[in-house]
RNA sequence: GGCCCCGUCGUCUAGUGGUUAGGACACCAGGUUUUCAACCUGAUAACGGGAGUUCGAUUCUCCUCGGGGCUACCA
């Protein structure tokens, strides 16, 4: 235990953040970036840090960085430090760091790489304008630059408003070798003097980002591709301040179906959506990681424990891919005829407890009681009825809908359902008492073996099966598509069976 | 507009200086002792375009076109 411990932070191995903002519930492209760090960390026998950015007090909630907490967890992706579980480089909430980035603002201003402006909003918007009519790239043209720093002081002490810049010297190339990308360029004139702090308490987010990265000891930052543009501003900011650099790989974007950032609005991106949908988290997680990496082969299906075996940062692709829910759900409906039954029943109960199918029974029992009915049912019994639907199911909130004439009295439908094809009212019904008959012999001996004897043998006097197989199963169901005949009266027993077999004889 | 990134079936992708350009999802057809699902079989389907290098380019180079990201006193 201690041993490992200690061999988890030895120098030299990789440490990784994930540096969410709680401005909303954890997104799948968070989750997305946080596998790819986490199965980082994992291999390399890294650590992963979960830091929380919420230095923009307005946006920020508890809430959601509980969200966040949970999401990963139950994602299985498993941090090593966080605000949760503390760490030798705590805290990790940049709220409860503020003092921590002031001497780093102040050896800015101090050397005499970072200065005071007094530019308004306003005059800054037109400057703006400006360029972007005569078609320069919009930055500031360095007015405050000049100003000495003891006229600042006084300025700031009559109470004038003010930001902290960083001196950025134009026409140097800032580059960095990106692991996904490649060697990457930026020229520095077009960032201008870009401003790093409101005060010497409240950094903007590039600057709190390099200060922490380097007191966390962050050695490799894997993130969206949507930063990319912020690297040559981290990269100035660390110059600057002489600090380290770490190893920077920016993983391509999700994209919606319209080729356009994953968003809120038209698509679900919420991993608590998900989970309340009844997606499994490795299904999640096999689909995220297969979105933008391939170990070369054709191999589609991973475990969390082959992944990180497997993955490497050199095969994760450069362009961004689009989520595609059709394939995520044919993954999830894969995982899902994977897990045992017990499982997969212990994971329905609670859709069909929300859909008002079944009740719990306080004592605390491993018994149900279904509302409609009042009757007592056992986990062996649920787990034959969803077993039913176990290759059926794509998510499991689609399990209620599923199965609920299990837990109805009657089933409701249009007398026409039970018509097979081009037969008359007339051959359905005498089908219908046939197989009424068929199985009444079989009260004492309801096994499926005989159910299949019972009603195989009374179609097949009929001619075609299809005659009395699809009324049996359209009365006992009421649905158009449902599990097959003999399984679904095996379950529902002779008494129910024959119940809605004969009801279902009267309607014709 | 400026800067940056990207470009193989509809989608996720494999792949190579010479391949019948492979797989998976989706779609379609057939099979699978009623339906649906699952499963099996099959079909349709791609190297954005133009130059150049080369005996030969999907592959290398350039241009172009297209798509995306960023462009805050947000992160």
């Amino acid at each position: 235990m201690s041993d490992e411990k200690l061999e988890l932070s030895a120098p030299d191995r990789p440490r990784v953040r994930l540096a969410p903002s709680p401005t909303g519930p954890l997104h799948i492209g968070t989750a997305r970036t946080a596998l790819f760090n986490y199965l980082f960390a994992r291999q390399s026998r890294g650590t992963f840090v979960l830091r929380i950015e919420d230095t923009d007090h307005e946006r920020s909630k508890k809430k959601w960085e509980k969200d966040i907490l949970k999401y990963l967890a139950w994602l299985g992706l498993d941090w090593d430090e966080g605000p949760d579980k503390g760490g030798s480089f705590a805290p990790y909430r940049q709220s409860e760091r503020v003092d921590i980035y002031t001497p780093y603002i102040k050896q800015l201003l101090d050397q005499g790489q970072a200065y005071y402006c007094f530019c308004t909003k306003d005059e800054l918007a037109a400057q703006k304008e400006y360029q972007a009519s005569i078609g320069e790239p919009p930055r500031y043209i360095g007015r405050c630059r000049n100003i000495d720093p003891k006229e600042a002081q006084a300025r700031l002490k009559r109470g004038e408003s003010a930001v902290i810049r960083l001196k950025v010297s134009s026409d140097k190339v800032i580059s960095f070798q990106d692991q996904i990308c490649g060697q990457t360029d930026f020229n520095s004139s077009e960032l201008g003097d870009f401003i790093i702090a409101k005060n010497l308490k409240e950094p903007l987010y590039n600057l709190a980002v390099v200060v922490d990265d380097y007191l966390m000891k962050i050695t490799h930052v894997i993130r969206g591709a949507d930063h990319i543009s912020n690297t040559p501003k981290q990269i100035l900011i660390a110059e600057a301040l002489g600090l380290p650099q770490p190893q920077y790989a920016h993983l391509p974007l999700v994209l919606s179906p319209n080729r356009r950032k994953l968003s809120k609005r038209e698509e679900v991106v919420a991993v608590s959506d998900y989970y309340q949908q009844g997606y499994l988290p490795q299904a999640l997680v096999n689909f995220m990681i297969l979105l933008g990496w391939n170990e070369g082969t054709d191999r589609e299906i991973y475990s969390m424990d082959e992944l990180v075996e497997k993955f490497s940062l050199d095969k994760v692709q450069r362009s961004g891919g689009i989520f595609d829910l059709k394939r995520l759900n044919w993954m999830n409906g894969y995982y899902i005829r994977q897990e045992s039954l017990p499982v997969l029943t212990q994971m329905c109960i609670p859709y069909l407890i929300k859909s008002g199918h079944l009740e719990e029974i306080p004592n605390g029992s491993k018994k149900y009681r279904i509302k409609e009915t009042k009757e007592i049912v056992s986990l062996g019994y649920l787990g034959k009825v969803i077993g039913l639907y176990q290759e059926r199911l794509k998510v499991l909130s689609e399990i209620p809908e599923l199965v609920d004439y299990f837990f109805k009295k009657e089933v409701k439908y249009q007398p026409t359902l039970l018509i097979w094809k081009d037969k008359d009212k007339k051959e359905i019904k005498n089908a219908l008492n046939r197989a009424i008959k068929a199985l009444s012999g079989l009260k004492r001996d309801w096994t499926l073996e005989k159910i299949n004897e019972a009603l195989l043998g009374a179609a097949d006097e009929i001619g075609d099966r299809g005659t009395l197989l699809w009324p049996v199963r359209a009365a006992l169901t009421g649905k158009e598509n449902s599990a097959s005949p003999f399984d679904v009266a095996y379950v529902l027993g002779p008494e129910k069976t024959i119940r809605r077999l004969e009801r279902a004889a009267k309607l014709l």
